[in-house]
DNA sequence: ACCTGAACACCGTTCAAGT
DNA sequence: ACCTGAACACCGTTCAAGT
């Protein structure tokens, strides 16, 4: 299983293959089916090693905190295993670890004062915007060393005279300074940390 | 490509293959090739085609309602298509139509008054949540007719006692009323669009 | 201009046979 | 208990040959 993930850092998921995974291991193909039911079974080991690489809701901090250091250190994971989004977010959700993750999660929210309905409700929000916001990235800057002035000034060249208006305002803005990733999903992070903070004010 | 499309509304998005393309187009698997540059541009035909599906936010209500229509058309298409989130967010964002609908949307948040970053950053964070509640969405409920109750029941009877309390207490609220999963999902939309509002009064 | 047939280099998976 | 070698049914893609 690490070996599979080693590969999938170097080589992307689509370098994951039972004979090149068999090649590293100095084994056939075929003997990996003594240790794994399939290559279903395989990626959904991955997954749920790199769901567990993600830090745990700690108790010692407010639900607030909790919850944001949890996207924030799911968003350093994504970073190192970039293949780790699309195998988590596909995948049903059912590894040894997942339960622990979710129990810790949903703790946190109905320990703040949220209801186990909105405590759910609360986590598949938070989810859904982590892991939708990873999924962009990797198409916005499919390698880490792209210059997003650079795209700016592409797109903007390629953008006709008076078409597209406001997509033509918004790369002026970006051809003079790089894009802050980590502003843009800081940005929609606290949005709805903000907006479920004032929910349990509410209640 | 629209061939395509239904190939993968019936069977889902394995069941594209070019030969079986082919079969259904009564023509070999090679004479795709004519049309098509390859495997990767039908799909990403498949993706923009899916994407043309989903409203344009029109000039005659205000920037929130238009938000809202936007995010509530595209979770309809992704019912009636269930591959196309995936297919969308995994694929640089690059289809003829895709420019038309970036500008549309970035014009609706610019003329509310955002300034062009922000507009941006509004974008992503809405675009995010949309396709990764879809992405989850499509783990929960795999299949349609699936009775969420005894998911919950389920769930429920695999805990150990005492164990994973908080998450025993959400599956108990589910066992005995349906997930509504509206309801989830407006719950997170509604949260950044309430502090999209909040933050362009405080501008 | 478009199609066919055959081939190539790859997949995941199975299974008898070995140790 | 684990591995091997060979095979099977599939892929995407190429290319000479046809019309």
């Amino acid at each position: 299983m690490r070996a599979a993930m080693e590969l999938a850092d170097e080589g992307g998921i689509g370098s994951v293959t039972m004979r090149e995974l068999g090649r590293r291991l100095g084994v056939e193909a075929a003997s990996l089916y003594n240790h794994v039911a399939g290559k279903d079974d395989l990626l959904a080991g991955m997954a749920d090693l790199a769901a567990a690489e993600i830090d745990l809701p700690s108790g010692d901090v407010d639900w607030k905190e909790a919850m944001r250091r949890r996207a924030i250190s799911a968003r350093a994971v994504f970073l190192q295993h970039r293949w780790a989004a699309a195998l988590m977010d596909s995948r049903v959700w059912s590894g040894p670890y997942s339960l622990i993750y979710a129990d810790r999660v949903l703790g946190t929210l109905i320990r703040a004062g949220f209801s186990p309905v909105i405590a759910s409700w609360a986590f598949i929000a938070l989810d859904s915007y982590i892991y939708g916001f990873e999924r962009q990235r990797s198409n916005f800057s499919p390698s880490e060393d792209v210059d997003t002035i650079e795209v700016a000034q592409d797109v903007l060249s390629a953008i006709p005279e008076g078409a597209f208006s406001s997509l033509a305002a918004v790369a002026m803005e970006y051809a003079d300074k790089p894009y802050d990733e980590d502003g843009a999903f800081e940005f929609g992070l606290d949005m709805i940390l903000d907006s479920l903070e004032r929910r349990l004010g509410a209640d």
